[in-house]
DNA sequence: CGGAGTCAATGAACCGGTTCATCATAACGC
DNA sequence: GCGTTATGATGAACCGGTTCATTGACTCCG
């Protein structure tokens, strides 16, 4: 039969209809394994299949359903290696429910969230999940509204009905920032990312919080924001510990920017430990294998991305479900030797 | 179960015609670019569009072109950091064509890279970029043959008339041993992936001609092969260190292993350096910061993933090119304090 | 024996665009 | 004035499945 598989022609229901003699209702229903179809006759139609190596269209099963089993899943950067492992998660649940990944990156540009939403909307993509770069932004919360097919934030948070994700980044630099004034840091650097957004607004939260805890008020000129690649971080870090009145201690509250930072420290001779202590936002090799290893915030990104999918599969299901739901991740902090008492 | 909610009503072509005065033929050749349509009827089906919303469904455009519009990728596992570069830049290179990413991850299993080809073939998908867990699997090879769409393969090599993007494994692998038996060294160890693909059989290639080169024969027990997780990192470490007859140097040749490998020797209380060098087969974060920084070898990965996504543009139009085009790109070795003459 | 009821199979209509043979109109040449 | 072209618009057929009203066969029961 491999001779056979060789022609252009592809294979269509008719075909498999005329080969099983019966009607092209009867192979549709077999192909959906609809129960009212004889044994006798499943069997007929599944050999023709397999005969002449029947392949579904799943464009036009789309056409006609009004549904294409897509997901679309846009996220600000995929350079981001911890952010893997909630894709890698998602797509596996999705998969699992017959459902198939389409992937996009945002660059955290809103003009570029409304294009994408509209293309997503245009292959008629059953769900979405997504990151914005800022919550607030008119349009595209205009174009949230008018989506028709449900959209999940991914660690974001919305006064919409939209479902989402989240960690639970205030907790976690609240931990952070608590563990340095603790230690008895009183001067305390921070380095967060866009606070137009969910997780850098909570982790500024945090951080406050932690100070007023303590009764202690924090330098804002020690806040950094806007921090959002490497050069950034690396930028931040120079500024921070060239000028006077240095902080003794650094929190690197946004993701993935602890490279950036050692970089610069290093370049400035700055060692991590006596002099000044380092906190990372998040966890990763780097963090846990460097010299000395660097207190880290942690969080399961993994589950975000598999409950993440397992809503988005609820809610395309049309459950009848209260709106908005959230899920948070609790994040912890593991206490390395890159956090130790101020010097002197 | 109200009609309106199971399919919102949207606006078709029939609406923006009828809008317009115009037939629906009109409105397709205006949607199309069609250049026998003349600027006024061209302005009005543009402004009823504008004034009804109209979107066009991508779904039945692909139904009746026989296109989708979707590229795939297939790779083994997302959770491979550096990748993510690759999918960045070919993402970005195939949605400035028109292209929407599909994504699957083929857990490097020949049955799932089997069924997701088929997948793909299912949506029309119009082409394919992959790895593949062993290029002579013969089902796999089979399934390759009768796929309809162009299929590129990523960082793989393939006797069929596939095109191709690698990266120079074999020179990578031949510096970083050259550059170790250079300093002294003459027991050499090496950890290295799944020698049945391609980059980790190329390593071990160019591990094996600089000893020959050399004129120095490897020890075949200081080989390490199948290392696929970081668990696996540290296994092997840990067995190879922890035995008679250790090496002076280890070759982490397998990509982002780093972490493993190093964690099984901290754990053993040994340090990189003076005792032991070490090389990575790639690069990252952890290895330029940790402390001594590690020798690494360098890919431009961003570079293959835009000579993929280009590469397989050009096939899909189906440009005149000769068959099983490969682009290769080079290796580098980045020297670092890791790598030094052995002891004594 | 006839009427009601059950159940599987049928096939035409439909999903929403695109294509192309056909047609209407205007321009042009002689 | 009439035939010929050129140009642009038309709309029915088509892409490949799914759906559902209808049909046909068969069973059950009074």
């Amino acid at each position: 039969m491999s001779l056979q598989s060789r022609r252009p022609q592809t294979v269509k229901v008719r075909d498999v209809a005329r080969e099983a003699g019966v009607a092209v209702g009867t192979v549709s229903r077999v192909l959906n394994d609809h129960p009212t179809v004889t044994r006798e006759l499943r069997e007929r139609v599944e050999r023709a299949m397999a005969d002449l190596g029947y392949e579904v269209d799943v464009t036009a099963q789309s056409m006609r359903a009004g549904r294409s089993r897509l997901v679309a899943c846009a996220i600000r950067d995929f350079d981001i290696p911890r952010f893997a492992l909630f894709i890698k998660e998602a797509e596996a649940v999705l998969r699992e429910a017959g459902y198939t990944l389409l992937l996009a990156s945002t660059t955290n540009r809103p003009d570029v969230e409304i294009s994408l939403l509209r293309a997503f909307r245009r292959r008629r993509v059953d769900g979405v999940m997504m990151t914005l770069s800022d919550e607030e932004h008119r349009d595209v919360r205009q174009a949230l509204s008018e989506a028709p097919m449900p959209v999940l934030l991914i660690d974001r948070d919305c006064v919409g009905a939209l479902d989402r994700v989240t960690a639970d980044h205030r907790q976690g630099a609240r931990l952070a920032t608590g563990h340095l004034l603790g230690l008895g840091h009183r001067r305390i650097a921070m380095l967060v990312g866009d606070t137009k957004a969910f997780p850098s607004r909570s982790r500024l939260e945090g951080f406050r919080e932690a100070h007023a805890a303590a009764g202690i008020a924090p330098d804002s000129r020690l806040v950094r924001d806007n921090v959002l690649s490497s050069e950034d971080a690396y930028r931040a870090t120079a500024s921070l510990m060239g000028g006077t009145n240095t902080p003794t201690a650094l929190f690197v509250a946004a993701m993935d920017m602890l490279g950036g930072c050692l970089r610069a420290l290093r370049t400035m001779g700055l060692a991590v430990g006596d002099r000044l202590s380092v906190v990372a936002g998040s966890d990763s090799d780097l963090a846990e294998l460097h010299t000395p290893p660097i207190t880290s915030i942690e969080w399961d990104l993994a589950a975000m991305g598999r409950h993440a999918a397992i809503m988005l599969l609820e809610r395309m299901r049309g459950d009848e479900i209260e709106r908005g739901r959230g899920l948070t991740v609790p994040t912890e902090l593991i206490i390395r030797g890159s956090s130790r008492p101020p010097a002197n």
